[in-house]
RNA sequence: GCGAUUGUAGUUCAGUGGCAGAACGUGCGACUGUGGCUCGCAUAACGGGAGUUCGAUUCUCCCCAUUCGCC
């Protein structure tokens, strides 16, 4: 299911095949978040062009206005959004972030009110996996219970607990509906481990979980607070702990100098909203550094977001164009920043193999963090 | 020409005899496992002149401009 084809010799860095029931792509890899089973801006044969390997859309969100139940119909999201490369969904535990959605949980599941018509849901670990069934994701997210960085260390411990109980229900729940079906054709999961920044908790976490035997370790609760130098120690941390088998995905993490940081300690999956979040609010990621485009100082700059950046946008456009736009609103301008930053992503991801495969990694990841402080 | 009306940020409008407000715009910033025509900070104004008053953007007069009506 993942093999490793290159180790890095200086750092932890690694190239592997994660082998699913819908293909295989090469880690590392960045997948954009397709929330609603779309990228915001992008269809998905500019995701094809662009070469993104994988996306991620939300359980919770999709089984909100009946995308789980339509999808289904579909026998699963691959056909629905059109996109043949590797589909993961998000379980929705991160949700409980959002004020507008959640409303409490207990040791049961977790209570979400329902925007579209007011209704109480209640979530539980095995609802959770029959969701992502429904979706026919090549691979699945156990339900987790988001701890908020800024809780206490005592109400992080709880979440954990709690994540972890629901973690193993998950998977038992998850192996019970797949009975019966080939290994080849089924849905991976992927158990996610919490505990803050906290190393003993997040030790637990990590060592109940691996227990279980998941398909692959996703490290979640990152990106909400903490410090860098608190984060990677924490990765570095799980990283000790899990099989060096196992593909690991750092959730939720989407800055060029993280994804760097993360590969060179040995993870393989990212996710993040920030590339098209904030191309759509006109911060751009280039070779030197991060572009606010909207600044008034390239109204009349007739040359491309990034010189070195080969993207059809950065190919056929100037940033006066794409600032015009954007500060007009236009969805065609959020569309273009959107594929400049994806690409850009990608295009940021296939170098650092290369660099791996040459020896040279380390060197690489340090020239751009230089360039993003 | 006569009568009336209104002049406050770039715009549309509040308001006050004693520090002048909003919204939008503009500028800068933020955004990390949903999202927003998102969020945060900043910017900037009493048409001109005279008078009354300790003090006028506010009251009075004149001028200029606006809008409406009438000839």
């Amino acid at each position: 299911m993942f093999t490793i084809t290159y180790k890095d010799k200086k750092t932890k860095a690694r190239i592997g095949k994660l082998k699913t029931k819908s293909g295989i792509a090469e880690t590392p890899f960045f997948m954009p978040v397709a929330t609603r089973g779309v990228t915001k801006g992008l269809t998905s044969e500019e995701l094809k062009q662009i070469k993104v390997q994988a996306v991620i859309s939300n359980a919770l969100i999709l089984y909100l206005r009946n995308g789980s139940e339509i999808i289904k119909k579909f026998n699963g999201i691959r056909n629905f959004m059109n996109f043949k490369g590797i589909n993961f969904t998000d379980c929705g535990g991160f949700q409980m972030y959002s004020k507008q959605i959640y409303l409490n949980s207990n040791d049961k599941g977790i209570n979400f009110r329902n925007p579209v018509n007011g209704e109480k849901l209640f979530i539980t670990p095995e609802k959770d996996m029959e969701i992502q069934m429904d979706i026919n994701s090549d691979v699945a997210m156990s339900l987790d219970s988001m701890p908020m960085y800024e809780h206490s260390k005592k109400d992080i411990a709880e979440a954990t607990e709690k994540t972890i109980m629901w973690t193993k229900r998950c998977k038992e729940h998850h192996d019970k509906l797949q009975e019966g079906i080939p290994k080849e054709k089924r849905q991976m999961l992927f158990g996610i481990i919490q505990g803050g920044i906290f190393e003993e908790l997040r030790k637990k976490a990590a060592e109940e979980t691996i227990k279980l035997d998941f398909d692959g370790y996703s490290i979640g609760g990152f990106g909400l607070g903490e410090t860098i130098d608190e984060e990677f120690k924490i990765v570095e941390l799980v990283k000790k702990i899990v099989p060096e088998e196992k593909p690991v995905y750092l959730m939720g993490i989407g800055t060029p100098v993280e994804i760097l940081k993360g590969i060179a300690l040995g993870v393989d999956v990212f996710d993040s909203r920030m590339p098209t979040q904030n191309a759509r609010h006109g911060t751009l990621f280039t070779s030197k550094g991060n572009l606010k485009i909207t600044n008034e100082k390239y109204k009349f700059d007739k040359s491309p977001v990034d010189e070195k950046c080969n993207c059809f946008v950065c190919r056929n456009y100037s940033k006066a164009f794409l600032r015009y736009q954007l500060i007009n609103d236009e969805p065609t301008g959020k569309k273009l920043a959107t594929y400049h930053n994806i690409y850009f992503l990608t295009k940021l991801i296939e170098e650092a193999k290369k660099e791996i495969k040459n020896g040279t990694f380390e060197r690489f990841a340090k020239d751009v963090e230089e360039k993003y402080k």
